[in-house]
DNA sequence: ATTCCGCTTTAGAATCAATCAAAGGTGGCT
DNA sequence: AGCCACCTTTGATTGATTCTAAAGCGGAAT
């Protein structure tokens, strides 16, 4: 829940002066709606009943690290009829615009993180499970440098587990 | 267990004493067959003949970074008829034997890397492609604290770039 | 309100990478 | 030479994701 407003405040900058004034803890939600519909307004994106009803779910439960099956069970156990390809062109826009983060792991399905901040990453080889690395526990020491006519634009770490 | 900065020495280094007298640049003879076979051996692989053609074509350039799509092709190019499973099957044995390493990049195809020792990459985000990070440019200062019951497996380290 | 235009969503087909299963082939040992 | 466990092959199959063409909706103008 707190989590939740200092996502939207980061993410909402625009929408700063509206946000503040309305924001207040739902029952059910966590995320009001008009919350969900200038978060994607001052995105770019139109406000539509899928798109609302996405971001509702992906934001209302903190920092998750969700794949498109998933997503698109919970949309149906959650009575809200949304199509495959809807979920994934949502996940893409979303992840576009910065609400998303896509997190590159092996295997054959992609992860989507609800945390779009600067953060890294455990990743259980067993399970196939992603969990972030708390707090500031990894440090890049020495930035490499980039080669010519390139810049960074982001670092991903991803520290791989296993059962002992 | 072999070493992968051992394989890689005794390979190239046969390789400039072999190949320096008895073969061009633009063959695909830089890595002579009885080291292949040895060290398939060496990993309790057997050697057969797609094992140490695949081998030969892999590991024969210098580091690379290769999907199974890319490998399939080179090896038909050479006239070594072999089949995409086989590939596949090759690839992942490899991998699991220490010889490769498969590189997590987001993106529907697996590359797997011929130096399977520890560096990081660059991910050039427009091209999809891969590139070795020299030397020690990237160092991870603080290790992070694996959770309770896990070990620390591995650490990768994907600087992603754009064009400027 | 109604209309209209362009962005969205949809269902289902299509694509792509990767895996599997069954049948035939081969390496290495005796 | 011959055996047997391991390899390789073909073709089908899975699983994730994308595409397509048609229907639906948002919201600004009427």
């Amino acid at each position: 829940m707190m989590d939740m407003r200092t996502k939207f405040a980061s993410l909402t900058h625009v929408e700063d002066s509206v946000t503040a004034s309305t924001t207040h803890p739902s029952d059910l939600t966590g995320c009001p709606w008009h919350d969900v519909k200038s978060m994607l307004r001052s995105v770019g994106l139109r406000p539509t009943r899928q798109r609302m009803s996405l971001g509702w779910i992906l934001f209302a439960k903190g920092d998750r690290h969700i794949t498109a099956e998933m997503l698109y069970e919970e949309a149906t156990k959650a009575k809200v009829p949304v199509s495959l390809a809807t979920i994934y062109n949502t996940l893409h826009q979303f992840t576009e615009v910065g609400l998303l983060r896509q997190v590159a792991v092996e295997g054959s399905k992609a992860y989507f993180d609800t945390n779009a901040s600067e953060h890294h990453h455990f990743f259980v080889e067993d399970a196939n499970q992603l969990v972030d690395i708390p707090g500031a526990e990894v440090i890049v020491d020495k930035m490499p440098t980039a080669p010519e006519g390139y810049e960074i634009s982001r670092i991903d770490v991803v520290v791989r587990l296993r059962k002992k």
